[in-house]
DNA sequence: TTGCATACTTACTTGCAAGTAAGTATGTTT
DNA sequence: AAACATACTTACTTGCAAGTAAGTATGCAA
């Protein structure tokens, strides 16, 4: 993959999560990067190939992060997944699921799906590790893995958009919220 | 106010709630409506005082409701401000702060004014519910009311935007936990 | 040394976006 | 009856958006 369309990748995303899809143009990468828009559409039919090429990279790097982690305590593998929402808010970033999920439906068919997609990965992932970790004792909660899962990953995503509107580190008193319920 | 000026209004917020600022134009609204472009530009200056009026209606609406709920107690009234959440959801919308935050880097300078003070009150709102209801006993959870407050505001907020995702009725789940945690 | 793939640029098209200036129809006030 | 305000429409401007077709520089391969 040449560095060219690396560096598009990265900056799109950065668009995405800080401005949202229809509001960044090839504009804002192409002049940043100092190449021209067609040299975007070389790399990338259209702005829905790029935009679903950034979902599905994504789902990749929760793949390959989670192997990593495999060996860890359920406990430390909540902390890391967590930690990964604490990246974004350092970067100014929201995560991408709360960047696209509001504009759902102005996105082209191929971005959904693969957002669809990511969203079914996460709550997988996090399911498993809620109920290892309250299979072997380190989690005592009374809601079903399920809730639980969804709880998390609800407030985490609204965590960082709030903190932007607030001005307060939503995230931080979140993620003490979290890790008390568990 | 005219008939005009309010219809405009409530496409406006409709089509904010459903496909974001940056995703709608003057012609999704003069279209249906039967009128032009420079009818909207009559009742308001620019897109962004029409942003500006839908967020600053929307406060209004919270200190209306909220002052005929008063004489609730704090367990209905928590049901009540649920229940503006399950409506949106039933229009296919989510709410306003969670289509409107997440862009809200791009947001007009007076919208993003006008959203901060709302975050303001519905977390003011809530914490009071929730304080009252710790001290009539009807709650007792173990978090801080400020925590609890923006862990429900949170958690509701992308519920509707998951469900839209996942295709599941993720609300649903995220109010039994809510209720559960009271 | 010719040919071909890669990675672009140049130059362009089409279309829609917000916004504006000037005109018009209708009803109200003086 | 004249003047004025309200609530628009008509006709336009400017600017940027995504996308495309054709050309070019570089390097490798036969």
């Amino acid at each position: 993959m040449s560095d060219t369309r690396e560096e598009i990748l990265n900056l799109a995303e950065d668009l995405i999560r800080t401005k949202g899809y229809n509001a960044f143009s090839y504009r804002d990468i192409s002049v940043p990067l100092n190449i021209k828009n067609a040299a975007i559409h070389y790399h990338f039919n259209s702005k829905a190939d790029l935009g679903k090429a950034i979902i599905n990279r994504t789902r990749q790097n929760l793949v390959k992060e989670s192997n990593l982690w495999k060996d860890l305590s359920p406990v430390e593998q909540l902390n890391k997944f967590i930690s990964i929402y604490e990246k974004s808010l350092l970067r100014n970033q929201i995560c991408f699921m709360g960047a696209l999920g509001p504009s759902y439906e102005t996105l082209p068919e191929q971005m959904q799906t693969e957002l669809t997609l990511a969203s079914e990965e996460i709550r997988a992932y996090l399911r498993n590790v809620l109920q290892r970790g309250l299979d072997n004792g380190s989690f005592n909660f009374t809601e079903t893995v399920s809730e639980k899962a969804d709880m998390i990953i609800a407030s985490l995503l609204s965590s960082l958009i709030l903190t932007r509107v607030t001005k307060e580190n939503i995230f931080l008193q979140i993620r003490n919220t979290i890790l008390k319920g568990v």
